[in-house]
RNA sequence: GGACGAUUAGCUCAGCUGGUUAGAGCACACGAUUCACAUUCGUGAGGUCACUGGUUCGAACCCAGUAUCGUCCACCA
């Protein structure tokens, strides 16, 4: 027996030593595995694309459980004889990239991104991404990731940035991908627009003032923002409305509402409530998502009063500069004054705000870049078991069915009808961001005499070579490229082998709150451009949340930086912690004591070897490796018999993608029925060394995929047996 | 407003398609231990499985409803 196993496990002297051993050996690439004859070339493939973490900092818990699951699926499904594959990458995250550095540059410099310009700000972006992105890759490997190096992609790297070219060519040409001045999401803060869910909302306390325009104006209205009331041009009132029935098609002039000059037509408009207020609506074109729907409904004039730092831009000297909400007290007091005021109340209402920056979202008409999740086009490919070549479809079909359909499974299933739900809602997707940091837009201009609006557009993958073009300033939504990590990091559009051998991926691992910013976009990009699914199940994984049930976040100063888990516990015990008991779609409690009891269980697999070993290596019945004696015992055989059982169990819940229940499982029989019975009762004699051996090497096997880097330790000090290798690529056990 | 989830031991949670006396870890009590391991072992205490009703030979599990907590979506101006 070997000496080492004389002190306690260790795994600081362990770890990094294996780690290197497992790059060295090549066989995370498995290309490697194939050549070196330990997977068979046309076995059927495992391919996981890892989830990129964003490269703006660490790695945090979140990223360590959701490493784990893959590494335990990538490991087991290796061990079976898959061609397994997992590819690693990190996101360039645009907005969340962008706002840190500019944060952190003004922060330290005092500067903000014009006073450095665009191009220099850029340069600084990069320059912290890169650093970033050795931080989270070291990290990666810390948690014994086995992941394919030789692969690593990033997803503002070339090759990616031609695969979204590509696609955004694609989808402009099929008239998916269009250019509208519509009222979009404006961040004022990070001053650029964003998507519907990039929107959060937070309930405040507001007052709900209720008014008329003049006192020649029949009706009153309601509104928690009577500053962008400058800015009506039409009352809407139900159409079945008694009261206001008389008004509908009338047009007033209003000569001083505020300093403004209105002109207000009223309108009968289904969507109008007449329960709600007076059961009249004011209608604001330019800074209301409904009010510009209504608007185009009934062709009315729109009037832009706010401006894109949320200050007020009519002329009216009293209004003209200030911000909204100054705005807003000016003209209510304005109201008071003029005795136009009939009600003020307070309700708690939702406001909108951008999810990254925090600010609060002023809605703006802007002429911006949309993706049309409704408009109709002929499907290309025959590849999708449910859509047809030459079909009519849409993106929202598209994505509605490959998950209706079960061609994607997503555990837990409960999400598929929160998909389902979403898909149904869905409205189209602005994708023009006005940061500098992301994939230009492909598009060209050329300028017309008038306005910006009738320039001549060019949409290419590579810039037009003519003169007097000039590129559209934007940069697209992070996730438009993020949705084509599937396929652009296996060669898309290329004919690679590693796009025929890997796609459709097996299995994707990310957390529930992305299914729609994520999971949903891979499904839509890759059904259109690529005619196939992302990938076959979805696996989403809960948060990990502090002992209070808080979630992690640097205001509440209450992170825990797993690298000083893996430093105090060791990387096996931290892994287990994260896996056993936490079922999809779970969220956890993150427990110190839990990683400890883990901590605690390395030593007692330790020790279990070291007895084993002590006790068989000299016995005459166990020659070199583990010659099967011909008859067993009573209790040999119960307990060889008990074994198979746990094989089976645990290989069939590794099947269905219950780890966290397998995990639990060999945990229990290694601790509580291997070293409390089983070795108890071999030291009277009844139990024999073949035994104990054989339990012993299999339950390592077993173990590997939660505990790669004990079991791969112990493993290499075991006594050679004839197929001596590396426990990483040893055969499961049936 | 809509959808979903949770409610099981003091705490954190398992319990996969309903099947003997409901499980684990931590914590607790008592005891053991030079002979693999004090990062140990044994024993024990501790539960109306939120509540009400129903289906069934049988329910923590299925159905209907109630309560509390939580999440997501929509958003009324």
């Amino acid at each position: 027996m070997n000496d080492i196993f004389l002190s306690p496990y260790d795994p600081k002297k362990t770890e990094d030593k294996i780690y290197e051993i497992w790059l060295d050996s090549g066989f995370f690439n498995p290309d490697v595995c194939i050549e070196k004859g330990v997977t068979k070339k046309d076995a059927e493939h495992f391919s996981i694309v890892l989830p990129p973490p964003n490269a703006t900092g660490t790695l945090h818990m979140g990223h360590a459980f959701e490493d784990t699951i893959q590494d335990v699926m990538i490991r087991y499904k290796r061990m079976t004889g898959k061609r397994t594959l997992w590819v690693p990458g990190t996101d360039h995250a645009a907005t969340a990239t962008h706002a840190k550095v500019e944060k952190m540059i003004q922060k330290e410099e005092g500067k903000n991104r014009h006073d450095l310009g665009k191009e220099e700000f850029v340069k600084r972006i990069e320059k912290f991404v890169e650093e970033s992105r050795g931080t989270i890759l070291n990290q990666l490997r810390k948690m014994g990731s086995s992941l394919d190096w030789s692969r690593e992609a990033f997803t503002l790297d070339e090759k990616r940035n031609w695969v979204v070219k590509t696609i955004f060519k694609k989808m402009y040409d099929d008239g998916l991908i269009y250019r509208a001045y519509k009222v979009v999401n404006w961040d004022p803060k990070g001053q650029t627009t964003i998507s519907d869910d990039e929107v959060e909302y937070e309930e405040r306390k507001a007052t709900m003032f209720t008014f008329k325009y003049s006192h020649d104006f029949p009706i009153a209205i309601s509104t928690t923002r009577p500053e962008t009331k400058v800015g009506d041009t039409a009352v809407a009132v139900h159409p079945t409305d008694e009261r206001y029935k008389e008004y509908v098609g009338k047009t007033f002039e209003i000569s001083d509402f505020a300093g403004e000059k209105l002109s207000i037509k009223v309108i009968a408009d289904e969507s109008v409530d007449p329960e709600f207020g007076t059961g009249a609506l004011g209608v604001t074109p330019a800074h209301s998502q409904i009010d510009w729907e209504i608007a185009q409904r009934h062709n009315l004039p729109l009037k832009q009063v706010i401006n894109e730092y949320a200050r007020m831009t009519v002329n009216a000297p009293e209004l003209k500069d200030k911000k909204t909400t100054e705005a807003r007290e000016i003209v209510a007091q304005w109201l008071r004054d003029q005795k136009l005021m009939i009600k003020e109340e307070e309700i708690s209402q939702n406001i909108s705000i951008a999810d990254r920056s925090k600010g609060i979202v002023e809605p703006l008409p802007k002429l911006q870049w949309f993706v049309s999740v409704n408009k109709e086009f002929t499907y290309p490919f025959d590849t999708l078991s449910n859509i047809k070549k030459g079909e009519k479809v849409t993106l929202k079909k598209l994505m509605m069915s490959v998950v209706e359909n079960k061609n994607i499974e997503i555990i837990p299933d409960r999400f598929e009808k929160v998909y389902t739900n979403w898909i149904t809602n869905l409205r189209d997707w602005c994708i023009s961001r006005q940061i500098w940091y992301g994939h230009k837009i492909p598009v060209w201009y050329r300028k017309s005499a008038e306005e910006a609006e009738n320039d001549e557009v060019y949409c290419g993958v590579e810039e037009p070579k003519e003169e007097g073009w000039t590129q559209d300033p934007d940069t697209l939504d992070t996730w438009f490229s993020s949705g084509t990590w599937t396929f652009s990091t296996l060669g898309w559009p290329d004919d690679t082998d590693d796009f025929k051998n890997y796609h459709p991926t097996t299995f994707m691992c990310p957390g529930y709150e992305i299914l729609f910013f994520w999971v949903a976009r891979m499904i839509l990009m890759t059904t259109y451009a690529v005619g196939q699914i992302p990938f076959k199940t979805v696996y989403l994984h809960g948060m990990v949340r502090d002992l209070k049930g808080r979630k992690f976040s640097k205001s509440l100063d209450n992170g825990i930086d797993p690298i000083d888990m893996i430093n105090q516990f060791g990387t096996d015990a931290l892994r287990m912690s994260l896996t056993v008991g936490i079922g999809p779609g779970n969220d956890s409690k993150f427990d110190l004591a839990k990683v400890k009891a883990y901590k605690n269980f390395a030593n007692k697999i330790w020790n279990i070897t070291r007895f084993v070993l002590s006790n068989t290596e000299n016995s005459p019945r166990c020659h070199l490796g583990l010659e099967k004696p011909e008859t067993f015992s009573d209790k040999d055989s119960e307990y060889l018999k008990e074994f198979e059982e746990l094989i089976r169990d645990v290989t069939a819940d590794m099947e269905s993608y219950r780890f966290y229940l397998a995990a639990e499982k060999l945990y229990h029989y290694v601790w509580h029925t291997f070293a409390d019975k089983i070795i108890e009762e071999s030291k009277t004699g009844a139990v024999g060394p073949y035994t104990l051996r054989y339990i012993l090497e299999n339950s390592l096997k077993l173990l590997h995929p939660f505990m790669p880097f004990i079991t791969e330790e112990i493993w290499s000090h075991l006594p050679a047996t004839p197929d001596k290798k590396l426990l990483m690529v040893t055969e499961w056990p049936k």
